[in-house]
This record gives C-alpha cells, sequence and structure tokens, in this order.
DNA sequence: AAGTGGTCTAGACCACCTA
DNA sequence: AGGTGGTCTAGACCACTTT
C-alpha cells in the first residue's frame, strides 16, 4: 500500500494536467486519509515545493484550490491549517433551477397578466416610489416540458424610454436574467429565498396542492445610474429547484 | 472629472493597500461606469501590465478577483469578458444563521430528548442501516437570548466506540458543527434546503404560529472512513436566518 | 532571529482562438 | 501567424507570528 502511495506521491510533469492540479489531488488525499488532520498544520510552502521538486507559486496556487474548495486555512505568519468542517461557510447555489430554464427548447412562458398600475406595497417600497407613481406589472407562468415550473410576478419604474420596461413586456426577459443574454441594461441585483406556501391561485396555476410548501425567490435589480429599475419573485415548488450544498473532502 | 479619474487611475505603490486590489478596484469602476461594457472585451493582460506598469502576474491577480465576484470571465484564447448578470451564479450563505450561533454566551440548549430507537424512516435510508438497527435519537431546541431560535432533530448510528455517540449526546456537538471547535470526526458533509411549515408542536417549541413557514435545514456527515454517521434537520423561521445574496457591481 | 504566508517581478513556454 | 489567457520558474522583499 505504501508503494502506491508513494507513487501517486510524485508529479507527472509531461502530463497535460498542470502540476497545481495533482499537487492539490495529493493534498486533498492526504487531507481525506488522515495524514495532514483536522486543525493541524501543513508543511510550509518551501517544505512542499522542496518535497515535489516545483517552485513557491506552484504551491501557492495548489494551496489556492484547497482555500477555495474549504478544505484549508491559511494565516499569514503561522501557516496552512487544515480546517474543521463548517456548515456555516457553505452556501446554497441556484443550479438546478438554472439547469431547467436554460433548455430552451421545452421552455414556454406563458403571460397571465400585462399592465400599467399604480404602485403600492412592497413594490412601491422596493423601487423607491411615491404613492400612486405608475408602474409596470407583469405576472408569467413558466412551463418546462408543458409541466408549470415557476410562478413570477415582477415590477418595473413605468418610464418609457426605459428599456427595462421593453425588456419586462418582452416575454423572454426575465428568464435571461438566468439565461444570461440580454442583461446588460442591469448594474447589480439582490435576491431573498423565502419559504412560503401556496394560496389557491398559485397552487390552481403551478399544478399543485394548496398549502403546499414552495420556495419564493425574490428579486431586485438596479440600473446602472444605481436606481432601484424591476422587483419581483419567483415562486417554485422544492422539487422544481433542489437546493443542496456539501462540505468537506468529496474529490479524492 | 476627467482629472479625478485619472487620478484614480494611477496604483499607489507605497500604500499598504496591495497592488491587485487597487487595479482590482479601479477595473470594477471602469465597469460600474460602463467605460468596459457588458458583453465586450478588457484589454488584454499585457495591456494592462503596460498601461499600469505592473507585471502580469499582479494584473492576473486583480482579474481573479473580477472572476470570483462574477463580474468578469476570462477565455483562454480569445480574452477577458464583461459577464452579463447572472442569477443562477448566485448562492445562498448561511452566515445570519451562524451570526447568532458564534455568540456563545447567549446561546443556550435545551434538550427535549436523547434516547437509542429502532431506526426506521428516512433517518435509517440515510444512515445506510438495515431495519430495527439502534440509532441515537436527540431532539433539542436552541435559544438565543431565551427566544427560540431553531428545533434540532439528529440520529446517529448507535455504536458504543463511536465518538459520534457520544458527541450527539454533548450538548454541544451540533452546534459545534457552526462553533467549528469539535468536528474533526466527520470528513465530509451534505446538506439540504427546503422549504416547510410548523406543525402545532415545533410551533409551541419555537414561540410562533402553527403553520408558519420555516426552512429545514437537512445535514448527514460521514466519517472518515466514508460512512453516514450522522443525519438530521435543523427548523428555524425565516426572520432567524435571512436568505441573500448578490449579484453585479457593489464594491465601486 | 527564524519561520511563515503575502505580494511582486521579469521573464519563459504552452494551449487555444481568430484571422 | 499573431494575440490571448494558462502555467511555471527562480528569485526578491515584506508583514506577521513565534521562539
Amino acid at each position: 500500500m505504501s508503494g502506491a502511495l508513494s507513487q501517486e506521491d510524485k508529479l507527472d510533469k509531461r502530463s497535460p494536467v498542470p502540476a497545481y492540479v495533482q499537487l492539490a489531488q495529493i493534498l486533498r488525499q492526504r487531507i481525506s486519509s488522515e495524514i495532514y488532520t483536522s486543525g493541524n498544520r501543513l508543511p510550509s510552502e518551501a517544505a512542499i515545493a522542496g518535497s515535489f521538486k516545483v517552485s513557491g507559486m506552484t504551491v501557492r496556487q495548489a494551496l489556492g484550490v484547497l482555500v477555495n474548495e474549504g478544505l484549508v486555512e491559511r494565516i499569514q505568519g503561522r501557516g496552512t491549517f487544515v480546517k474543521r468542517l463548517d456548515v456555516a461557510t457553505s452556501c446554497f447555489g441556484l443550479d438546478s433551477f438554472r439547469s431547467i430554464l436554460t433548455d430552451r427548447e421545452n421552455v414556454e412562458v406563458r403571460i397571465l397578466k400585462a399592465t400599467v398600475e399604480k404602485a403600492r406595497g412592497k413594490a412601491l417600497e422596493a423601487l423607491g416610489l411615491t404613492a400612486d407613481d405608475p408602474v409596470v406589472v407583469v405576472e408569467r407562468v413558466i412551463l418546462h416540458r408543458s409541466q408549470p415550473l415557476t410562478l413570477q410576478v415582477g415590477f418595473a419604474v413605468f418610464d418609457p424610454e426605459s428599456p427595462v420596461v421593453e425588456n419586462m413586456l418582452d416575454t423572454q426577459v426575465l428568464t435571461d436574467l438566468f439565461f444570461q443574454e440580454n442583461c446588460g441594461s442591469f448594474k447589480k441585483g439582490e435576491l431573498w429565498l423565502l419559504p412560503d406556501s401556496l394560496d389557491e391561485r398559485q397552487a390552481a396555476l403551478l399544478g399543485a396542492e394548496v398549502g403546499e410548501n414552495a420556495f419564493r425567490l425574490e428579486h431586485i435589480f438596479y440600473d446602472f445610474a444605481g436606481r432601484p429599475a424591476a422587483y419581483g419573485w419567483f415562486l417554485l415548488t422544492p422539487d422544481k429547484m433542489q437546493l443542496s450544498t456539501r462540505v468537506g473532502v468529496w474529490n479524492e
């Protein structure tokens, strides 16, 4: 067994796999097999560089990979340490939602409502408007393979000269936030995730049961002048958007 | 105005702020002010290095910062491009939950139940046991400033020699996953986030209303042999764990 | 004082893309 | 062929921590 180990403990410099990736992999395995143990120090950069006969920069790059994976922590003047599992540093991505939306030929958008109304409630506040300013309101159901995927409600400041209004009325725009194809008009955005449950109308539109638990994904986007320009939310049942994340050593 | 701009377009090499951070900031502002626009190419590494009189490595480091922020994308052979806003690349962290749990002097754990039972249902499946194998079941309420924060239910394989069982019965262990102080016994873990609503008992324990929407944070942890060792979940109302994230240019 | 990681230089060669 | 980013070297100096 130690033969197999020492074999993996050398870098193949002719390999197309970069040296720093190979090195990261070796160090990852040493963490996984408790050669380097939780809370303890790894050898110094110089020591690793010497033992693998690579430059300091290559070691640094390999350790950077492990830092990004949350496996180690580097402290100036002290060293590089194996991190303990830390649930709170993990984060939940929207990949499963995106993977459905990017399947474009099977996605269909059905407009339920597209009107100009007087602003009130949360949309008024989020968009920084004064009472009764006009806002564009759009409500859509997005379907995937003819099955309801999500109900989307959006509000935008009504400004006939703004491209945002055009975009709001376009069937594509909000899916484009995910398709990443037509969203140069926003500088930044903020998103919130909330637990919710479906009322009668929402359940009917999504083909789900009344009271069923769902995610509510709220969003607000700002234009390049820094003004809030679009506010709204998506309603999604959790089978349509699985949120999961991993911590610790998975890529051994 | 152009005077102010050109002033910021030089690096202060005597500053304690690293050159690559200053450079990233300048490039970020150029994206924010649409000097570099969505979808278009930035100057090449060599061009940036020349105009700021730094080495290629410093430019590379600065661009790496912007890549991590999701502002630009680098494509080998083509160049570095300003990314359009992309909701689906953002992710939700558990910082707000952690910030409460790490306020240790105000956190209190109240054990509701700690028994050994026969495995069944989801815990049996998650832990890879066969029917009626014994499992440790622990149920707790965690309070912050004497207010109920979360209800936690955990299952662990019953193995008298395993430190996990000891830990499960310890009032501290699962909060330690967050405190990051006593979790060297797990190699990896997986987490799921789900929308849920509180039943009568849960609502009473959490001082909330029956049917109120809540997050359910499920977790499973594996020991260094790769075996599932602990499964369970947290129930939390969204006021106790705000999940938000940002995309685009925020640090101008 | 010695050891650690953090920044930075000034090159080199390669893989990839576009023309 | 020429330009782009990706990897890598072999150093240098600095800031920080520990002894």
